[in-house]
DNA sequence: CGACGATGTTGACAGTGTCAATATACGCTC
DNA sequence: GAGCGTATATTGACACTGTCAACATCGTCG
Protein backbone atom coordinates (compact mmCIF):
# COMPACT_ATOMS: atom_id res chain seq x y z
CA UNK A 1 0.00 0.00 0.00
CA UNK A 2 2.95 2.37 0.97
CA UNK A 3 4.53 2.21 -2.38
CA UNK A 4 1.31 2.74 -4.59
CA UNK A 5 2.21 5.90 -7.07
CA UNK A 6 0.26 8.59 -6.83
CA UNK A 7 -3.60 8.22 -7.94
CA UNK A 8 -4.80 10.23 -10.44
CA UNK A 9 -8.49 10.66 -8.34
CA UNK A 10 -9.68 12.37 -11.52
CA UNK A 11 -13.14 11.11 -12.96
CA UNK A 12 -12.22 11.38 -16.60
CA UNK A 13 -9.18 9.43 -17.67
CA UNK A 14 -6.38 11.48 -18.96
CA UNK A 15 -6.41 11.74 -22.33
CA UNK A 16 -3.80 9.36 -24.22
CA UNK A 17 -3.63 7.13 -21.25
CA UNK A 18 -4.42 3.48 -21.92
CA UNK A 19 -4.18 2.61 -18.38
CA UNK A 20 -6.27 4.54 -16.30
CA UNK A 21 -4.57 4.33 -12.84
CA UNK A 22 -7.21 3.77 -10.85
CA UNK A 23 -10.32 2.67 -12.70
CA UNK A 24 -12.36 1.10 -10.35
CA UNK A 25 -12.61 4.04 -7.86
CA UNK A 26 -13.44 6.93 -10.84
CA UNK A 27 -15.84 4.20 -11.86
CA UNK A 28 -17.54 4.54 -8.30
CA UNK A 29 -17.20 8.30 -8.33
CA UNK A 30 -19.27 8.24 -11.30
CA UNK A 31 -21.87 6.36 -10.76
CA UNK A 32 -22.40 8.06 -7.01
CA UNK A 33 -22.94 11.30 -9.21
CA UNK A 34 -25.31 9.08 -11.57
CA UNK A 35 -27.07 8.16 -7.93
CA UNK A 36 -27.26 11.33 -7.48
CA UNK A 37 -28.44 12.93 -10.21
CA UNK A 38 -30.73 10.52 -12.02
CA UNK A 39 -31.39 7.63 -9.46
CA UNK A 40 -30.52 4.58 -9.30
CA UNK A 41 -32.16 3.78 -13.36
CA UNK A 42 -29.59 6.51 -14.49
CA UNK A 43 -26.71 4.37 -13.30
CA UNK A 44 -25.95 1.94 -16.09
CA UNK A 45 -22.63 0.41 -17.16
CA UNK A 46 -21.94 2.57 -20.58
CA UNK A 47 -23.44 6.06 -18.49
CA UNK A 48 -20.68 5.19 -15.56
CA UNK A 49 -18.26 4.06 -18.22
CA UNK A 50 -18.62 7.06 -20.34
CA UNK A 51 -18.50 9.63 -17.47
CA UNK A 52 -15.64 8.01 -16.66
CA UNK A 53 -14.26 8.60 -19.99
CA UNK A 54 -13.50 5.44 -20.89
CA UNK A 55 -15.01 2.80 -23.01
CA UNK A 56 -18.12 1.16 -22.48
CA UNK A 57 -16.76 -2.47 -21.29
CA UNK A 58 -14.15 -1.40 -19.27
CA UNK A 59 -15.90 -1.67 -16.18
CA UNK A 60 -16.60 -5.10 -16.88
CA UNK A 61 -12.65 -5.60 -15.42
CA UNK A 62 -13.58 -4.55 -12.31
CA UNK A 63 -16.85 -5.52 -11.95
CA UNK A 64 -18.98 -8.69 -13.04
CA UNK A 65 -22.09 -6.73 -14.23
CA UNK A 66 -24.52 -3.90 -13.51
CA UNK A 67 -25.55 -5.44 -10.25
CA UNK A 68 -22.08 -5.19 -9.07
CA UNK A 69 -21.94 -1.44 -9.06
CA UNK A 70 -24.80 -0.99 -7.70
CA UNK A 71 -24.15 -3.09 -4.48
CA UNK A 72 -20.84 -1.17 -4.40
CA UNK A 73 -22.43 1.79 -4.15
CA UNK A 74 -25.13 0.58 -1.25
CA UNK A 75 -22.20 -0.84 0.74
CA UNK A 76 -20.79 2.75 0.88
CA UNK A 77 -24.64 4.21 1.75
CA UNK A 78 -24.51 1.69 4.22
CA UNK A 79 -21.07 2.72 5.95
CA UNK A 80 -22.19 5.93 5.57
CA UNK A 81 -25.06 5.65 7.06
CA UNK A 82 -23.64 3.44 10.26
CA UNK A 83 -20.77 6.24 10.59
CA UNK A 84 -23.68 9.39 10.66
CA UNK A 85 -25.60 7.56 13.31
CA UNK A 86 -22.93 6.20 15.32
CA UNK A 87 -21.38 9.90 15.76
CA UNK A 88 -25.38 11.24 16.26
CA UNK A 89 -25.66 8.50 19.34
CA UNK A 90 -22.14 9.25 20.71
CA UNK A 91 -23.05 13.07 21.19
CA UNK A 92 -26.45 12.44 22.68
CA UNK A 93 -26.32 12.51 26.38
CA UNK A 94 -28.08 9.39 28.19
CA UNK A 95 -29.57 6.50 25.64
CA UNK A 96 -33.04 8.28 25.21
CA UNK A 97 -31.73 10.97 23.75
CA UNK A 98 -29.23 8.92 21.84
CA UNK A 99 -32.25 6.62 20.16
CA UNK A 100 -33.93 9.90 19.25
CA UNK A 101 -30.91 10.78 17.80
CA UNK A 102 -30.21 8.29 16.02
CA UNK A 103 -33.82 8.81 14.45
CA UNK A 104 -33.17 12.09 13.41
CA UNK A 105 -30.11 10.95 11.62
CA UNK A 106 -31.61 8.12 9.75
CA UNK A 107 -34.58 10.02 8.22
CA UNK A 108 -32.16 13.44 7.29
CA UNK A 109 -30.36 11.40 5.69
CA UNK A 110 -33.08 9.52 3.80
CA UNK A 111 -34.55 12.98 2.51
CA UNK A 112 -30.82 14.29 1.67
CA UNK A 113 -29.62 11.66 -0.68
CA UNK A 114 -33.18 9.96 -1.09
CA UNK A 115 -31.75 8.15 -4.41
CA UNK A 116 -28.92 6.61 -2.29
CA UNK A 117 -31.34 5.78 0.05
CA UNK A 118 -34.03 3.87 -1.94
CA UNK A 119 -30.51 1.88 -3.36
CA UNK A 120 -30.17 0.98 -0.23
CA UNK A 121 -33.37 -0.43 0.39
CA UNK A 122 -34.79 -1.55 -3.20
CA UNK A 123 -35.36 -4.42 -4.96
CA UNK A 124 -32.06 -3.56 -7.38
CA UNK A 125 -29.59 -5.36 -5.59
CA UNK A 126 -32.04 -8.23 -5.39
CA UNK A 127 -30.17 -10.66 -4.01
CA UNK A 128 -28.05 -8.45 -0.64
CA UNK A 129 -26.90 -11.94 0.80
CA UNK A 130 -24.56 -12.49 -2.57
CA UNK A 131 -23.21 -9.64 -0.95
CA UNK A 132 -21.27 -10.05 2.32
CA UNK A 133 -20.19 -6.48 2.60
CA UNK A 134 -23.82 -5.00 2.08
CA UNK A 135 -25.35 -7.14 4.47
CA UNK A 136 -22.71 -6.86 6.95
CA UNK A 137 -23.36 -3.46 6.76
CA UNK A 138 -26.46 -3.46 7.49
CA UNK A 139 -26.37 -5.52 10.12
CA UNK A 140 -23.52 -3.20 12.11
CA UNK A 141 -26.03 -0.47 12.24
CA UNK A 142 -28.90 -2.49 13.52
CA UNK A 143 -26.53 -3.71 16.28
CA UNK A 144 -26.02 -0.09 17.02
CA UNK A 145 -30.03 0.07 18.13
CA UNK A 146 -29.54 -3.23 19.93
CA UNK A 147 -26.18 -1.93 21.63
CA UNK A 148 -27.77 1.24 22.43
CA UNK A 149 -31.54 0.04 23.79
CA UNK A 150 -29.41 -2.56 25.45
CA UNK A 151 -27.52 0.55 27.47
CA UNK A 152 -30.64 2.02 28.07
CA UNK A 153 -32.16 -0.98 30.08
CA UNK A 154 -28.83 -1.38 32.01
CA UNK A 155 -29.63 2.50 33.16
CA UNK A 156 -33.26 1.55 33.94
CA UNK A 157 -34.75 3.97 31.31
CA UNK A 158 -36.00 1.33 28.74
CA UNK A 159 -38.42 -0.26 29.53
CA UNK A 160 -37.44 -4.76 29.88
CA UNK A 161 -37.59 -7.10 27.39
CA UNK A 162 -35.38 -8.78 24.29
CA UNK A 163 -33.49 -5.80 23.19
CA UNK A 164 -33.21 -7.25 19.91
CA UNK A 165 -36.54 -7.08 19.27
CA UNK A 166 -36.87 -3.67 20.51
CA UNK A 167 -34.38 -2.61 18.18
CA UNK A 168 -36.33 -4.00 15.39
CA UNK A 169 -39.07 -2.10 16.39
CA UNK A 170 -37.26 1.06 16.86
CA UNK A 171 -35.48 0.16 13.59
CA UNK A 172 -38.78 -0.11 11.76
CA UNK A 173 -40.31 2.95 12.86
CA UNK A 174 -37.18 5.42 11.82
CA UNK A 175 -37.13 3.36 8.70
CA UNK A 176 -40.96 3.46 7.78
CA UNK A 177 -41.64 7.09 8.50
CA UNK A 178 -38.33 7.66 6.15
CA UNK A 179 -39.68 5.54 3.48
CA UNK A 180 -43.30 7.68 3.63
CA UNK A 181 -41.87 10.60 3.73
CA UNK A 182 -39.68 9.66 0.10
CA UNK A 183 -42.94 8.69 -1.39
CA UNK A 184 -43.92 12.41 -0.68
CA UNK A 185 -46.83 10.64 1.46
CA UNK A 186 -46.10 12.31 4.61
CA UNK A 187 -44.99 15.54 2.96
CA UNK A 188 -46.98 17.63 4.61
CA UNK A 189 -46.82 16.55 8.28
CA UNK A 190 -42.99 16.56 7.73
CA UNK A 191 -43.42 20.50 7.27
CA UNK A 192 -45.39 20.92 10.09
CA UNK A 193 -42.97 18.99 12.27
CA UNK A 194 -40.27 21.27 11.13
CA UNK A 195 -38.03 19.15 8.97
CA UNK A 196 -37.01 15.95 8.27
CA UNK A 197 -34.98 15.24 11.31
CA UNK A 198 -37.55 16.69 13.31
CA UNK A 199 -40.49 13.75 11.87
CA UNK A 200 -37.49 11.54 12.24
CA UNK A 201 -37.63 12.23 16.30
CA UNK A 202 -40.91 12.95 16.35
CA UNK A 203 -42.34 9.34 15.45
CA UNK A 204 -39.04 8.19 17.91
CA UNK A 205 -40.86 10.10 20.83
CA UNK A 206 -44.26 8.19 20.00
CA UNK A 207 -42.67 4.95 19.91
CA UNK A 208 -41.27 5.73 23.57
CA UNK A 209 -44.28 7.06 24.55
CA UNK A 210 -46.11 4.47 23.03
CA UNK A 211 -50.13 5.03 22.23
CA UNK A 212 -51.58 3.16 25.08
CA UNK A 213 -53.30 5.83 27.64
CA UNK A 214 -50.54 7.08 30.55
CA UNK A 215 -52.13 4.59 33.98
CA UNK A 216 -53.81 1.65 31.95
CA UNK A 217 -51.85 -1.90 31.11
CA UNK B 1 -73.25 -1.41 -19.63
CA UNK B 2 -75.63 -3.99 -20.12
CA UNK B 3 -75.70 -3.73 -24.07
CA UNK B 4 -71.72 -4.35 -23.86
CA UNK B 5 -70.94 -7.74 -25.88
CA UNK B 6 -69.18 -10.26 -23.94
CA UNK B 7 -65.94 -9.73 -23.45
CA UNK B 8 -62.78 -12.75 -23.49
CA UNK B 9 -61.38 -11.85 -21.04
CA UNK B 10 -59.00 -14.30 -21.70
CA UNK B 11 -55.22 -13.22 -21.96
CA UNK B 12 -54.40 -14.11 -25.72
CA UNK B 13 -55.96 -12.47 -28.40
CA UNK B 14 -57.79 -15.31 -30.26
CA UNK B 15 -55.58 -16.03 -33.62
CA UNK B 16 -56.70 -13.83 -36.25
CA UNK B 17 -59.23 -11.55 -34.83
CA UNK B 18 -57.73 -7.52 -35.25
CA UNK B 19 -59.50 -6.42 -32.78
CA UNK B 20 -58.91 -7.76 -29.16
CA UNK B 21 -62.29 -6.54 -27.39
CA UNK B 22 -60.39 -5.48 -24.25
CA UNK B 23 -56.53 -4.97 -24.70
CA UNK B 24 -56.85 -2.91 -21.76
CA UNK B 25 -58.12 -5.57 -19.09
CA UNK B 26 -55.79 -8.38 -21.43
CA UNK B 27 -52.75 -6.17 -20.57
CA UNK B 28 -52.85 -5.37 -17.02
CA UNK B 29 -53.83 -9.15 -16.47
CA UNK B 30 -50.18 -10.14 -18.33
CA UNK B 31 -48.54 -7.19 -16.65
CA UNK B 32 -50.10 -8.75 -13.12
CA UNK B 33 -48.60 -12.02 -13.72
CA UNK B 34 -44.89 -10.65 -14.62
CA UNK B 35 -45.25 -8.92 -11.93
CA UNK B 36 -45.82 -11.81 -9.56
CA UNK B 37 -42.96 -14.10 -11.25
CA UNK B 38 -40.22 -11.67 -12.73
CA UNK B 39 -40.55 -8.58 -10.54
CA UNK B 40 -41.34 -4.83 -11.46
CA UNK B 41 -38.06 -4.93 -14.08
CA UNK B 42 -40.01 -7.77 -15.80
CA UNK B 43 -43.09 -5.63 -16.76
CA UNK B 44 -41.82 -4.75 -19.96
CA UNK B 45 -43.86 -2.89 -22.71
CA UNK B 46 -43.17 -5.78 -25.06
CA UNK B 47 -42.94 -8.72 -22.63
CA UNK B 48 -46.45 -7.38 -21.43
CA UNK B 49 -47.76 -7.09 -25.26
CA UNK B 50 -46.10 -10.83 -26.32
CA UNK B 51 -47.71 -12.38 -23.16
CA UNK B 52 -51.13 -10.63 -24.34
CA UNK B 53 -50.91 -12.04 -27.57
CA UNK B 54 -50.31 -8.83 -29.32
CA UNK B 55 -48.15 -6.42 -31.40
CA UNK B 56 -45.27 -4.98 -29.32
CA UNK B 57 -46.39 -1.68 -29.44
CA UNK B 58 -50.41 -2.08 -29.18
CA UNK B 59 -50.10 -0.87 -25.56
CA UNK B 60 -49.78 2.45 -26.48
CA UNK B 61 -53.50 2.51 -27.40
CA UNK B 62 -54.32 2.15 -24.11
CA UNK B 63 -51.04 3.66 -22.03
CA UNK B 64 -48.96 6.60 -22.62
CA UNK B 65 -45.80 4.60 -21.61
CA UNK B 66 -44.48 1.89 -19.74
CA UNK B 67 -44.68 4.00 -16.16
CA UNK B 68 -48.24 4.40 -16.85
CA UNK B 69 -49.03 0.23 -17.07
CA UNK B 70 -47.08 0.26 -13.73
CA UNK B 71 -48.53 3.28 -12.55
CA UNK B 72 -52.54 1.07 -13.47
CA UNK B 73 -50.83 -2.14 -11.25
CA UNK B 74 -50.23 0.57 -7.93
CA UNK B 75 -53.43 1.92 -8.37
CA UNK B 76 -55.21 -1.75 -8.26
CA UNK B 77 -52.78 -2.80 -5.56
CA UNK B 78 -53.50 -0.12 -3.28
CA UNK B 79 -57.58 -0.97 -3.36
CA UNK B 80 -56.45 -4.48 -2.68
CA UNK B 81 -54.24 -2.99 0.83
CA UNK B 82 -56.74 -0.88 1.37
CA UNK B 83 -59.64 -3.22 1.26
CA UNK B 84 -58.06 -6.11 3.23
CA UNK B 85 -57.17 -3.60 5.81
CA UNK B 86 -60.72 -2.35 6.53
CA UNK B 87 -61.68 -6.10 6.40
CA UNK B 88 -58.99 -6.63 8.92
CA UNK B 89 -60.18 -3.54 11.01
CA UNK B 90 -63.56 -4.15 10.78
CA UNK B 91 -63.46 -8.28 11.80
CA UNK B 92 -61.59 -6.78 14.99
CA UNK B 93 -63.43 -6.18 18.09
CA UNK B 94 -62.21 -2.31 19.31
CA UNK B 95 -59.83 -0.64 18.63
CA UNK B 96 -56.51 -1.92 19.94
CA UNK B 97 -57.41 -5.03 18.17
CA UNK B 98 -57.92 -3.23 15.10
CA UNK B 99 -54.84 -1.99 15.00
CA UNK B 100 -52.81 -4.96 15.58
CA UNK B 101 -55.00 -6.98 12.79
CA UNK B 102 -54.16 -3.96 10.01
CA UNK B 103 -50.58 -4.48 11.17
CA UNK B 104 -50.84 -7.88 10.21
CA UNK B 105 -52.49 -8.12 7.53
CA UNK B 106 -50.15 -5.29 5.88
CA UNK B 107 -47.34 -7.17 6.45
CA UNK B 108 -48.64 -10.27 5.56
CA UNK B 109 -49.51 -8.59 1.95
CA UNK B 110 -45.83 -7.72 1.84
CA UNK B 111 -45.02 -11.14 2.52
CA UNK B 112 -47.20 -12.41 0.29
CA UNK B 113 -46.56 -10.48 -2.92
CA UNK B 114 -43.50 -8.71 -2.26
CA UNK B 115 -43.18 -7.46 -5.80
CA UNK B 116 -46.47 -5.80 -5.67
CA UNK B 117 -45.52 -4.29 -2.73
CA UNK B 118 -41.88 -3.05 -3.63
CA UNK B 119 -44.25 -1.27 -6.59
CA UNK B 120 -46.94 0.42 -4.10
CA UNK B 121 -43.93 2.11 -2.43
CA UNK B 122 -40.58 2.32 -4.68
CA UNK B 123 -39.28 4.85 -7.04
CA UNK B 124 -40.33 3.31 -10.75
CA UNK B 125 -43.54 5.01 -10.57
CA UNK B 126 -41.38 8.11 -9.73
CA UNK B 127 -43.58 11.03 -9.65
CA UNK B 128 -46.97 9.39 -7.97
CA UNK B 129 -48.79 12.99 -8.02
CA UNK B 130 -49.28 12.76 -11.34
CA UNK B 131 -51.14 9.46 -11.17
CA UNK B 132 -54.45 10.91 -8.76
CA UNK B 133 -55.64 7.31 -8.40
CA UNK B 134 -52.37 5.97 -7.06
CA UNK B 135 -52.20 8.59 -4.28
CA UNK B 136 -55.74 8.95 -3.32
CA UNK B 137 -55.64 4.99 -2.74
CA UNK B 138 -52.54 5.63 -0.94
CA UNK B 139 -54.44 8.60 1.61
CA UNK B 140 -57.61 6.34 1.81
CA UNK B 141 -55.60 3.79 3.38
CA UNK B 142 -53.84 5.88 5.62
CA UNK B 143 -57.35 7.64 6.52
CA UNK B 144 -58.43 3.97 7.95
CA UNK B 145 -55.35 4.28 10.40
CA UNK B 146 -56.47 8.08 11.33
CA UNK B 147 -60.80 7.01 11.49
CA UNK B 148 -59.44 3.84 13.74
CA UNK B 149 -56.93 6.00 16.33
CA UNK B 150 -60.11 8.46 16.71
CA UNK B 151 -62.30 5.98 17.55
CA UNK B 152 -59.94 4.51 20.11
CA UNK B 153 -59.34 8.23 21.44
CA UNK B 154 -62.97 8.46 21.71
CA UNK B 155 -63.29 5.32 23.24
CA UNK B 156 -60.98 6.11 26.00
CA UNK B 157 -58.24 3.46 24.99
CA UNK B 158 -55.97 5.10 22.86
CA UNK B 159 -53.79 8.51 24.38
CA UNK B 160 -54.60 11.87 23.90
CA UNK B 161 -53.00 13.92 20.99
CA UNK B 162 -53.08 14.61 16.80
CA UNK B 163 -54.55 11.85 15.66
CA UNK B 164 -53.38 11.88 12.15
CA UNK B 165 -49.87 12.09 13.79
CA UNK B 166 -50.53 8.95 15.47
CA UNK B 167 -51.80 7.44 12.71
CA UNK B 168 -48.34 8.44 10.57
CA UNK B 169 -46.57 6.84 13.51
CA UNK B 170 -48.33 3.74 13.56
CA UNK B 171 -48.23 3.44 9.40
CA UNK B 172 -44.65 4.03 9.81
CA UNK B 173 -43.87 0.97 12.18
CA UNK B 174 -46.29 -1.28 10.31
CA UNK B 175 -44.93 -0.29 7.06
CA UNK B 176 -41.04 -0.07 7.92
CA UNK B 177 -41.11 -3.87 9.53
CA UNK B 178 -43.04 -4.90 6.55
CA UNK B 179 -39.86 -3.13 4.37
CA UNK B 180 -37.16 -4.58 6.21
CA UNK B 181 -38.77 -8.03 6.08
CA UNK B 182 -38.61 -7.74 2.50
CA UNK B 183 -35.13 -7.09 2.58
CA UNK B 184 -34.52 -9.77 4.63
CA UNK B 185 -33.19 -8.03 7.67
CA UNK B 186 -34.93 -9.41 10.16
CA UNK B 187 -36.09 -12.64 8.48
CA UNK B 188 -34.77 -14.63 11.69
CA UNK B 189 -37.17 -12.44 13.34
CA UNK B 190 -39.79 -13.12 11.66
CA UNK B 191 -39.71 -17.00 11.61
CA UNK B 192 -39.31 -16.54 15.47
CA UNK B 193 -42.55 -14.37 15.91
CA UNK B 194 -44.57 -17.04 13.90
CA UNK B 195 -44.60 -15.20 10.74
CA UNK B 196 -45.33 -12.06 9.00
CA UNK B 197 -48.76 -11.73 10.11
CA UNK B 198 -47.97 -11.84 13.78
CA UNK B 199 -44.46 -9.96 13.32
CA UNK B 200 -46.65 -7.06 11.98
CA UNK B 201 -48.68 -7.32 14.93
CA UNK B 202 -45.71 -7.66 17.40
CA UNK B 203 -44.29 -4.23 16.13
CA UNK B 204 -47.79 -2.83 16.72
CA UNK B 205 -47.98 -4.17 20.15
CA UNK B 206 -44.78 -2.54 20.63
CA UNK B 207 -45.79 0.49 19.82
CA UNK B 208 -48.73 0.63 21.85
CA UNK B 209 -46.88 -0.49 24.80
CA UNK B 210 -44.01 2.37 24.52
CA UNK B 211 -40.26 1.74 25.13
CA UNK B 212 -40.35 3.73 27.96
CA UNK B 213 -40.60 2.33 31.66
CA UNK B 214 -44.06 1.80 32.95
CA UNK B 215 -44.50 4.40 35.61
CA UNK B 216 -42.10 7.00 34.66
CA UNK B 217 -42.64 9.89 32.61
C1' DC C 1 15.08 -8.64 -22.94
C1' DG C 2 11.01 -11.28 -23.51
C1' DA C 3 6.89 -13.33 -22.09
C1' DC C 4 2.81 -13.07 -19.50
C1' DG C 5 -1.11 -11.40 -16.94
C1' DA C 6 -3.82 -7.46 -16.09
C1' DT C 7 -6.24 -3.73 -18.12
C1' DG C 8 -8.70 -1.27 -21.73
C1' DT C 9 -10.85 -1.22 -26.68
C1' DT C 10 -13.57 -2.61 -30.68
C1' DG C 11 -17.34 -4.89 -32.64
C1' DA C 12 -21.31 -7.45 -32.28
C1' DC C 13 -25.83 -9.49 -30.51
C1' DA C 14 -30.18 -9.55 -28.37
C1' DG C 15 -33.14 -6.93 -25.90
C1' DT C 16 -35.57 -2.56 -24.57
C1' DG C 17 -38.83 1.97 -24.90
C1' DT C 18 -40.63 4.88 -28.16
C1' DC C 19 -42.06 7.19 -32.49
C1' DA C 20 -43.97 7.55 -37.46
C1' DA C 21 -46.37 5.54 -41.06
C1' DT C 22 -49.57 2.08 -42.38
C1' DA C 23 -53.29 -1.39 -42.29
C1' DT C 24 -57.65 -3.14 -40.35
C1' DA C 25 -62.23 -3.30 -38.45
C1' DC C 26 -66.03 -1.38 -35.78
C1' DG C 27 -69.96 1.93 -35.51
C1' DC C 28 -72.46 5.67 -37.14
C1' DT C 29 -74.87 8.33 -40.77
C1' DC C 30 -77.18 8.51 -45.21
C1' DG D 1 -77.51 -1.93 -46.52
C1' DA D 2 -73.40 1.22 -48.44
C1' DG D 3 -69.87 4.32 -47.23
C1' DC D 4 -67.06 6.82 -44.37
C1' DG D 5 -64.60 8.35 -40.13
C1' DT D 6 -62.17 6.94 -36.25
C1' DA D 7 -60.48 3.97 -32.80
C1' DT D 8 -57.47 0.14 -32.75
C1' DA D 9 -53.61 -2.74 -34.03
C1' DT D 10 -49.28 -3.61 -36.99
C1' DT D 11 -44.87 -2.94 -39.23
C1' DG D 12 -40.53 -0.83 -39.38
C1' DA D 13 -37.17 1.93 -37.55
C1' DC D 14 -34.04 4.48 -34.16
C1' DA D 15 -31.33 5.06 -30.20
C1' DC D 16 -30.26 3.01 -26.22
C1' DT D 17 -29.01 -0.76 -22.91
C1' DG D 18 -26.23 -5.07 -20.72
C1' DT D 19 -23.20 -8.48 -22.02
C1' DC D 20 -19.91 -11.41 -24.57
C1' DA D 21 -15.76 -12.60 -27.61
C1' DA D 22 -11.74 -11.19 -29.87
C1' DC D 23 -8.10 -8.00 -30.00
C1' DA D 24 -4.65 -4.26 -28.46
C1' DT D 25 -1.74 -2.26 -25.06
C1' DC D 26 0.63 -1.70 -20.80
C1' DG D 27 3.37 -2.83 -16.51
C1' DT D 28 6.04 -6.21 -14.38
C1' DC D 29 8.72 -10.24 -13.27
C1' DG D 30 11.79 -14.03 -14.54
Amino acid sequence: MSGARTRKRTVAKAKGAFHHGDLRWALLKAASLLLERDGTAGVGLRATARLAGVSQTAPYRHFPDREAILAALAEQGFVALGERMAAAAQAAGGPEAALSAIAGTYVALAAERPHLFRLLFGPEVADKARYPAVRDAGHRALGLLIETIAAGQRAGVVREGDATELAMGHWATVHGIAMLLLDGLVAERAEAAGGPLALGRLVAAQLWTGLAPRGLR
